[in-house]
DNA sequence: ACACTGTTGAGACCGATTTAGCGATAACAT
DNA sequence: ATGTTATCGCTAAATCGGTCTCAACAGTGT
């Protein structure tokens, strides 16, 4: 059997050393994110870096993606079934929409769930994670 | 670039010709998810699966489910940043709870979410999902 | 009990995603 | 302008979940 550990196959984009100096690309892949203004794959954020800076690859999206988590501009974002997400951190608790069509996400403004589920005693609830599906206004 | 396609990097166990022997491999199978009455990962599923029959492999793991959710005596559980979990088919709308310490998925009983998130007009929304984080009985 | 054939176990293999290595390039202080 | 060295682009390689191959095995009907 090769794997003993049953859990922790989540995967984010793991440590890189804060990038120090300001790169055209490095710019550019902030302006995806800022622009696009919903949560970006790493592929979406090559695209949308691609139309500034041409040429740039995708090792470089990896590395910029895990400096810009690391130093907190970025935050990731977890879709079941999907590749991880990033967005700009420090917005307020907000959740997602996902298009079953395109594929993008979007985001929400505002949580607004109360909901009492039955749980069994001895679980404690520290986080909860929404998610809607369903289809854009583009594809609509 | 290498894909095009940026999205539905999704991967659910495939389709596999249904299994017509009543094999011990495939008993131990549906018993794991009988008894652990919670949605297992293939992972997981060899390991209980491994109790009852010696050997047992993850290839057969595998196919086994891959039998079991085309005849929709399982169904596929999307969990954000974890691999695909199954659960017994067929209850009523639920939700979910994963334990951020053992990683176990658990299932909550009814859904009961009333909530209006502000959705910019032209989104129709087709579904949801909702998971509860937090630390499970066993590990508190 | 026998033969037929579906199923298994083990490891090689797969495609997609992510990371690491390395020589070339460019940011920035001097 | 120059030197230092962080960052880049490219490509190879590591992961990871999942599938395939195939000889050996074991249900099942007779």
């Amino acid at each position: 059997m090769p794997n003993q550990h049953l859990e922790d196959s989540s995967q984010v984009v793991g440590q890189v050393a804060v990038q120090l100096r300001n790169t055209r690309q490095k710019e550019a892949i902030r302006a995806a994110f800022v622009n696009a203004n919903r949560p970006l794959s790493p592929d979406e954020t090559l695209t949308y870096a691609q139309e500034q800076v041409d040429g740039i690859s995708i090792a470089t999206v990896y590395r910029n993606i895990g400096a810009l988590v690391e130093e907190k501009w970025l935050m990731p974002v977890e879709i079941p079934g999907e590749s991880t997400r990033y967005e700009v951190a420090g917005k307020e608790h907000h959740h997602h929409f996902h298009c079953h069509t395109c594929g993008k996400v979007f985001e929400m403004e505002g949580c607004g769930i109360q909901l009492k589920p039955k749980l069994p005693r001895g679980f404690r609830v520290t986080g909860h994670e929404f998610f809607l599906y369903g289809i854009c206004a583009d594809c609509n």
